[in-house]
DNA sequence: GTCTATACCTCGATAGAC
DNA sequence: GTCTATCGAGGTATAGAC
């Protein structure tokens, strides 16, 4: 598949592939070293373990969309505005790598606990303080009254949904590959408007 | 762990629990044999292969969660009215069998054709009466100006996303499973509140 | 229908020459 | 660092007695 670049990066991007494309579980590593154009042992000799190659795979994936989100949402200036900024990045980000969300949901069953944590630990804060953002837009009439945690749910739904479920939608819609592509594009600039609607006082 | 009902219903309900779990690629023909208190070649004798076993169970995951939900979006009445029905409706499914989301998501990747054309022929139609119930609703005030296909993926993720991504929210908001137990409790009330505020012309 | 025993294979990992 | 060869565990599936 690739001869490019040295070998470990070789590894690292057939592991990415084989592993956004089937899981922990689904993935071979022999396949992994045929996609390299490289000997099965070369594996272990760069990585250890299967374990060890996923692991640092799954890192990069959540490195990829999990700290800009968060970035986001932990800036300052009216709670709307922010809003519509992380819809406009985030469905930037998934557009760029539409394959890692499903990837982390696929991951969250093999290890719900753990990822719990590290959303936790990350993540946490930020919530925290958007929980604080929510109430007092709220108060301050700058948006209808709406319970936090049930709004960044949907915030992140919005934005993530369309990714995961796709084979889905996209059947069910009754659409081909270009049209929910176009579907795509224009995600982002729904979601905003969507919120915004949703939000009005 | 179970030793009432026939043999094909005891293996039936282990193997559920197992890919329920794990996933096709997860499941251990052992660990179900083991769950239904029965022996491995048992499996095989009533449903000849993994696979089979698997269809089985996928077969009634997809019947529990599909039909119910393009049954709502099919009924008659007022579009609002209906996406209120739908919220309560579905959510409450979910609630009764939080684990399927996830488990058919996530054979959403092992087999995304398939999947995609059956919900094309069962979902189909149903979406694109659903298309045409915006439209109308568009045009006699009813709704603001909207885009059907961006807003069934919102209705659909608004109620489906909590309990996919549940571990990772979870987490997140810093929840316990009571916490998020209560969030999910409200989820359809929220939601179909949301779709309300977000329509309104 | 249910059991035990086992065949057969695939997979991850290692040994060891170069 | 890279290769070939192979080991050993663990997986699905089957054979065959009862």
């Amino acid at each position: 598949m690739n001869k490019d670049g040295d070998t470990e990066d070789r590894i690292f991007e057939a592991a990415q592939a084989a592993f956004h494309e089937h899981g922990f579980d689904g993935a071979r590593m022999a396949d992994i070293a045929r996609r390299a154009s490289i000997n099965q042992s070369m594996l272990h000799y760069y990585f250890r373990t299967k374990e060890q190659l996923f692991d640092a795979v799954f890192r990069k994936a959540i490195l990829a969309v999990l700290p800009p989100a968060i970035a986001i949402l932990g800036e300052d200036g009216p709670l709307l505005a922010k809003l519509e900024r992380f819809a406009h990045r985030y469905v930037g980000i998934l557009q760029a790598n539409p394959h890692i969300p499903a990837f982390i949901l696929f991951e969250l069953r093999r290890n719900p606990e753990a990822i719990g944590r590290l959303a936790g630990e990350t993540a946490g804060p930020v919530f925290a303080r958007f929980r604080g953002d929510v109430e007092r837009a709220v108060r301050e009439g700058d948006i209808r009254p709406i319970e936090p945690s049930h709004l960044l749910a949907n915030v992140v739904g919005l934005c993530v949904f369309p990714f995961v479920a796709r084979p889905m939608l996209q059947g069910g819609l009754g659409m081909g590959n270009e049209a929910y592509d176009g579907l795509l594009r224009t995600r982002a600039d729904h979601v905003a408007d969507f919120l915004r609607h949703a939000l009005r006082p």
